[in-house]
DNA sequence: GTTCCGCATGAATCGATAG
DNA sequence: ACTATCGATTCATGCGGAA
């Protein structure tokens, strides 16, 4: 089975248009935060930014099959001392749109911007916010279980008595119910926070957020040969992870020099890839053993 | 130097009324989620959440002072699906009554309630919303500072003799000055991520939040002998953490059980320091009490 | 090969200065 | 007054060169 990766030139909120309905099973994208990249992307001034987006989030509630999901990566900035509320209003006005707020999961970054402030500390999260078109979606949880950390070992080591007391008491418990299943479990789900780090030292292309990111959410949200798509793509970590995963992708990105970057990249992988016998072995299908780290 | 532990009973919407203006240096509280804690605090409905809270933000706008601050700890719960938008939208309608919206911290639970769910992972992270009267407050960085990562060890370490013989070479050079500033330095600040276990051990009163969550606020918004207010008590971690760091505190709560639990705690505590002066009554307010240790 | 160490590099934010 | 630009601040990360 081959997989696509298709890397659009051009603005993503013309682009969308042009796609069919109920075909992509994932959206996972960063825009550019309001008035942040103005030397790369134009910078949305905050006032504007719910105007700016509405139109393009309705594309791509159409694009999205029914049991698909929308990841988006988003920061609100401090503008004259305060934190602007054009993320909160946006999530408002989505939902009025048709979207479901199913969740707002942590991007807790490990390293984040130095400096120092009177007022304030660094700022070290980031929003993933989750959109669904209904509360029936596919989630395939079991994808990104990680390691028992050292939380459940002693949990399980110190309150085993009262807990297994519980379970013999009371039959129907969910708690009892799960402790007991994770006697014999070395694996355990992870939160809704992700503790990573960013990617700061890629000289040619900056990324904005770690390739484990994007990892992590096609996991749990698609299976091999489903559709991810980035509308606001940059330097091509979704649909690159994408493509290393098995998952088809449509990148769109409106500066060219992204956009080239990318496709360069996206060429001379498929150069590798029909070369004979090693075909199949760099997509990594079921090579999916890396975890997210967790303290 | 005496520290004042008042701990009333009472609904706070109507306590609040009864307070000077100007008095308060830190709010700190975790008001009932919304229908949340149907049994105990009467769970205030999610549509009807903004329009039971705002008159009693309204109140602290006005008992705090122009220099104090606003620390909201919250989270939406999910209904029907989707995560409820209470929070956001108070955030708003604060934001329309006059508050500053500062800051967003996070509170990251190392050991989040286990439990598994179909379409979500558990929920490890809570909001600490940041509000003030202005974008001027007081703020003590230096009190909530952290022991230093990996790179200032070894630059300390290793750069010192170059840095040194740059630091008198140039001596304006904010380089220079910098690094003489390093030297004695093994702290470096936090971030607006904090990341703490909760309290599962409390078997009597269950504390919605481990005690080192209003300590590390009380370090960083005030010094001792302020004032901080906590309007819905609950077990009393913020009055009890205030007093132990010597601050003053206020104490507002609508359920006797609760209150009773925590005037014993303040009463025996009094008890052991001026054993023979026993003179207060059950009345609640002005329950004047003596510091018993400082930090 | 390892380990160690210097270094550049950030979705940042504030206050001052300039137009 | 109001916006645009600039310098200063700060620290985790991974690369590459050195020991």
């Amino acid at each position: 089975m081959r997989v696509k990766t298709d890397i659009i030139f051009g603005d993503c909120a013309e682009v969308l248009c042009h796609l069919p309905e109920n075909v992509v099973d994932l959206i996972f994208t960063s825009p550019s935060y309001a008035d942040q990249r103005k030397k790369t992307y134009g910078g949305i001034h905050p006032d504007k930014y719910v105007d700016w987006f509405l139109p393009i989030s309705k594309e791509l509630l159409r694009i999205l099959k029914p049991t698909g999901t929308f990841i988006l990566n988003i920061k609100e900035r401090v503008i004259n001392g305060e934190r602007s509320t054009y993320v909160m209003e946006l999530i408002l006005a989505m939902r009025k749109q048709g979207w479901f707020w199913t969740e707002e999961f942590i991007w807790h970054k490990k390293n984040s911007y130095p400096g120092k402030w009177p007022n304030r500390f660094r700022d070290s999260w980031e929003r993933l916010i989750q959109f669904n078109k209904s509360k029936k979606f596919n989630m395939y949880q079991e994808k990104v279980m990680i390691p028992v950390g050292g939380w459940a070992k002693t949990r399980l080591k110190n309150l085993s008595d009262v807990d297994k007391l519980r379970d013999k008491s009371k039959v129907g418990s969910g708690f009892g119910k799960n402790v007991s299943n994770w006697l014999n479990r070395d694996k355990v789900y992870p939160t809704n926070v992700l503790h990573l780090a960013t990617e700061c030292n890629n000289k040619n292309h900056s990324a904005t957020f770690p390739k484990e990111l994007p990892e992590w959410f096609i996991k749990l949200f698609t299976r091999p040969n489903d559709t991810v798509i980035d509308p606001f793509m940059g330097s091509g970590t979704t649909n690159l992870a994408s493509r290393r995963m098995g998952r088809n992708s449509i990148g769109i990105e409106i500066l060219y020099d992204y956009y080239k970057g990318v496709r360069d990249q996206i060429e001379a992988d498929e150069l590798v890839l029909f070369e004979p016998e090693k075909k199949y072995e760099t997509t990594g299908l079921n090579n999916e053993c890396y975890r997210v780290r967790r303290e």
